[in-house]
DNA sequence: AATAATTAGTTTAAAGTTAAAGTAAAAAAT
DNA sequence: ATTTTTTACTTTAACTTTAAACTAATTATT
């Protein structure tokens, strides 16, 4: 059986409250004593129950991270940062994903809340029915909480990188390259970093004075089939090719240039593509991937820090919104246009 | 401040028990009662004291998993598999990752421990040197625990796949395709997984009077840029070139790969890869990756489900070795054996 | 009609810890 | 030498819940 406070103060003859006392490093005994709670401690292997230690303190040194997607490169770098960050400071990480269904988030933050965790650090899906309820509530009572992305009218927490403007960027620069029929296969609309994202694509147009064409905005779900299908639509009919397209992140690039070769359509020759987030493997793909780098490693960090000190301030006034910077990594998927001959 | 089962007793002018025969479906409450009391905890949005209830009922309904990397694609099917699994059946997930430290391995196990989760899911990192103190431990006194792997010489329960076999099956593919020099990526040698990866390998080539040629046989860590190195390695030099190679799993073919096309030589005509674990990304790169599949979610399933049967066993009787099946994916990697002219 | 069993609760104790309040002895200050 | 402060503890209560023991009333059994 698992040792208790009380066996271990029986046994080295003390009150419970003189091993509680040892235990958290406080001051109050004799050098003594603590040395001899100490050697009754190693003696029987003695580990603390965080249980009854969160029930008493009224805190679990636990957080809650709640992603959208566990099998998504983007959100593995996260996790790892947020994950790495919190070992560091001693915190435990409960794992929620909410899998792109919105019941299943209320319903993870309700278990989260259950399970008393002290923060929660969320990516919150955002479709344009969603009144936030849940979160709304959160915020109105000060609990610790960091939002990956944004919740609209509500200020909190929040760390991100500028979506607009790197959008801006990826599209500048195909625009540089000589390109003006400039496609973009759009996130899901009701996310922010969708909205964001397509903004940001609009306005270095219309900055360049190339007017927008809407057959070229062309909404996809985020994973690389999607890419695939939504290229294969595009470039199969004749009519209005484009010969640069800007995707919503790396895996509908890939999915996309995919396409392209199945089309036997050249990438970066005939079309340029460019991706957004930077995972691992757009390296190693068919046609290595110019995109934006997102710093999710440094976000996840970074979030996890702010969402302890947040929790540790509890006065509830410090509310920051981090803006990292990304950053455009030049592979071979993009190219300056060639005349039509 | 959160409402507590005293305050909604007094709310609903009963006892603390009453609430919580409602809050437990148990019966020994009038209709009448039940529905007061469930009014009341509808109306102030009670939420039980998760915390507590573990205390009082000394058991978290949390299971640790513990991985060896976060972001690496093949430990995110483990874990979501875990996650989709311990969802459905009320469980959560404390992450931990031991990022290839031994050291930080026995420190989560311990904190997990000190968390008390009810059950721990381990794919233990497994040196030479170590002894799985920590691990022995917990299997002598049959705490609920399941292992992604194997303990030398101790019976526990297992969630894995035939790895000797899914080696031996992949190296009989590339002989049946005519190659006799195949080289072997191998992965770490203290792993189990490694081990009956490179004795798989080796008991093909016996098989088929092949003879192992030590040189053939190349350790590399298990991720791409190794993989990249050591094939820079083996075919910059001249001598001796392997016309196959079998790697420990698809990060370091796809490294393997790389160096091959930078070297100019041609894969699958010039040389034959052949990864391991089917990752989603084998099929988006230069040459789409012939490879063995591990069926990784299901592995994750099935283990979050075997170890929250242990847990509500108790008896520990039930040990129990699960063996998932592999299957050869043939992509483009591997071609028949061309003869030297 | 008397006894037993069931129902619908309540009260109390227990889970393992921390925090606050209390105490007795020793050390320091006046 | 007396009072005050400090030290080194102990005792009690608190955190929130569940489980076990108990009570009182009703229903069922003989």
């Amino acid at each position: 059986m698992r040792m208790t406070i009380s066996d271990i103060a029986k046994l080295a003859n003390v009150s419970k409250s003189a091993v509680s006392i040892v235990l958290n490093n406080k001051k109050g005994v004799s050098e003594k004593t603590r040395k001899k709670v100490l050697d009754t401690i190693k003696k029987y292997n003695y580990n603390p129950n965080h249980i009854a230690q969160s029930l008493a303190a009224k805190e679990t040194k636990s957080i809650g991270l709640i992603i959208k997607e566990i099998d998504n490169p983007y959100f593995s770098k996260v996790m790892k940062g947020v994950y790495d960050e919190c070992s560091k400071l001693g915190y435990s990480v409960l794992l929620g994903s909410s899998e792109l269904s919105e019941d299943k988030e209320s319903e993870i933050i309700n278990a989260l809340l259950g399970k008393r965790v002290d923060g929660l650090l969320i990516s919150p899906l955002q479709s344009e029915e969603s009144d936030y309820s849940y979160l709304i509530s959160l915020l109105n009572e000060d609990y610790p909480l960091v939002i990956l992305g944004e919740v609209k009218n509500y200020s909190t927490n929040i760390v991100d990188i500028d979506n607009f403007q790197a959008a801006y960027d990826a599209v500048s620069y195909l625009i540089k390259l000589g390109h003006t029929a400039i496609a973009h296969f759009a996130g899901p609309v009701h996310s922010t970093h969708g909205q964001k994202r397509l903004e940001g694509y609009k306005q270095a147009l219309i900055d360049n004075n190339i007017p927008i064409n809407s057959n070229y905005i062309i909404p996809v779900e985020p994973y690389t089939p999607h890419g695939f299908k939504a290229g294969k639509e595009l470039f199969s009919g004749k009519t209005q090719r484009p010969t640069a397209v800007f995707c919503y992140n790396d895996l509908v690039a890939i999915g996309l240039i995919d396409a392209l070769l199945e089309l036997k359509i050249k990438v970066p020759e005939k079309v340029s593509v460019i991706g957004f987030d930077n995972i691992d493997f757009g390296k190693y793909v068919k046609i290595p991937l110019t995109t934006i780098q997102m710093p999710a490693y440094e976000i996840g960090k970074s979030a996890a820090n702010l969402l302890i000190k947040q929790i540790a301030d509890s006065s509830g006034g410090l509310k920051q919104k981090l803006i990292l910077g990304h950053k455009l990594i030049e592979r071979n998927s993009c190219s300056p246009k060639k005349e039509v001959k």
